[in-house]
DNA sequence: AACCGCCGTTGCGAATAACGAAATCAACAC
DNA sequence: GTGTTGATTTCGTTATTCGCAACGGCGGTT
């Protein structure tokens, strides 16, 4: 294990958890030696990613991860550019409306608004969604390289519930229905009850590089309900994509969407 | 220099640059060897916190940055917090505000609403304010714990202009000044022509832990800005650490601002 | 006031991860 | 085809990191 994943896993341990951590207890949950934790914990505190509590002496993830991430949306305004979609989505359905984003480690999930209803789907910020469980995960899949495609095709697929897709030929029946229509959906992958439309953001290339979901109760879908929120989610997908990149290189060309039909798939 | 400050030192450069950047120029801009710049590389793309462009192969901060930020900000919401009393602040005195939190490495910028008009002054979000030479660094100071007041007092003092502070007297009259007014200013000490006014934001302790600032052209000055500014960072200021910290312990005593008056000074 | 528990600190032999030169490979321009 | 630039791989050496164990210190407890 290199030095550097050990270093991320402590960040990414100190973010996991509700409360600050102290030395035993952090070193205990990464599995570390108590001195390799807190020389690594001096390092990161160092560069600013971490700080101590003066008085617990207790760690937290820094002002220094803030910084980076700002430094990141200013290069790629991912969020700002999103998150009008998606407040005016859930403004106009009532349901709890995520914005993901892929990275190597997982489809995260950067932005929630969560319906107003008392019987509502609630997506912490910040939680890596399966791609196989979820239907943010099979939008993307199914605009994404084959490579990583194939990839999760042979690995394993963890059960969340007693409906969660268990078998390569269930996956990819999901992705050429979601490639055909533009969204996917998912009954109960994930969680129990939970009933979930996504449509994929694509980027320059036709390449997924995130996903738009509606998440409701199962029990409030009426007739009609999937085709509305599915037209809903493909819209605002890739309204999003569009301000994305026709506004960077030259958004001459916006209104033309050529990416779509340039997909490599 | 650890691994871990070489990776962090690699995740600044690619945080400052606009463009992304190939191997050859980001391992000549770290001053590391390309295989080495390579290897931390991998390590962190494993993790989540660089991408790599497929075609062009270069470097970018990746989503997994964005992730842990999000965790923070779920279990310290300085941001959210604060943004409503900035946006505020910038409606009402049509002046650029900006928002900044300490962190070991410096005060960053991590909120900025630029005034409207025409002759603004611009900060960049992300930016690291010198302690010495801006009204927030010195805001900061005058609340800060004695020892770093006395690191920055020794510390070498950069001249970003010819009003920069250059002497441990002057900068312990300006921190003296700020203490007994509830806020500080500062004349050109970092660019020139600026003229900027602000506040600090104190923890439970007593302790600065950011500040939040208005920054003007100084030919813009008429007579009571001064004043005025100062009321109104310092109202914001403390009406940012009361919300921070009124809601998570017991907000009941959050009107009675007893913070102030335990300041460990 | 004495005790206990936990955190931080230090030293050192062993392990291993990082290092960097050089060779290979890929993409592109001419 | 050939030359150039830059990314990637390989491998022996080196230096850093690892982790055990023991010590010192602060805070809270009894």
């Amino acid at each position: 294990m290199s030095t550097v994943a050990k270093a991320v896993s402590l960040l990414e341990t100190l973010g996991a958890d509700i409360s600050e951590l102290g030395l035993a207890e952090l070193a205990g949950r990464v599995g570390f030696d108590k001195t390799t934790t807190r020389r690594l914990l001096i390092s990161l505190i160092e560069c600013g990613l971490v700080e101590q509590d003066e008085r617990s002496r207790c760690y937290r993830l820094g002002a220094g991860i803030s910084r980076l991430a700002l430094l990141r949306e200013a290069q790629f305004p991912f969020l700002r550019t999103a998150t009008p979609t998606v407040e005016r989505l859930a403004q106009e359905t009532g349901e709890t409306v995520h914005l993901s984003e892929y990275s190597s480690r997982g489809l995260v999930s950067v932005h929630v608004v969560e319906s107003t209803k008392a019987n509502r789907v609630s997506v912490p910020v910040g939680m890596i969604l399966p791609l196989h469980a979820t239907a943010s995960g099979i939008a993307l899949l199914a605009f994404a390289r084959k490579k990583l495609r194939d990839a999760v095709a042979e690995g394993p697929f963890p059960a969340f519930t007693r409906h969660t897709v268990s078998a390569p030929e269930e996956l990819s029946k999901l992705i050429e229905a979601a490639r055909a229509r533009g969204y996917s959906t998912s009954t109960q992958g994930f969680e129990e009850g939970v009933f979930s439309v996504a449509a994929p953001i694509l980027g320059v290339d036709g390449i997924a590089i995130g996903a738009l979901a509606i998440a409701t109760p199962q029990v409030r879908i009426r007739k009609g309900d999937i085709e509305r929120h599915g037209a809903a989610v493909a819209a605002g997908a890739s309204e999003i994509g569009e301000h994305l990149f026709g506004l960077l290189p030259s958004s001459a060309h916006a209104a033309a969407q050529p990416q779509r039909a340039r997909a490599r798939i």
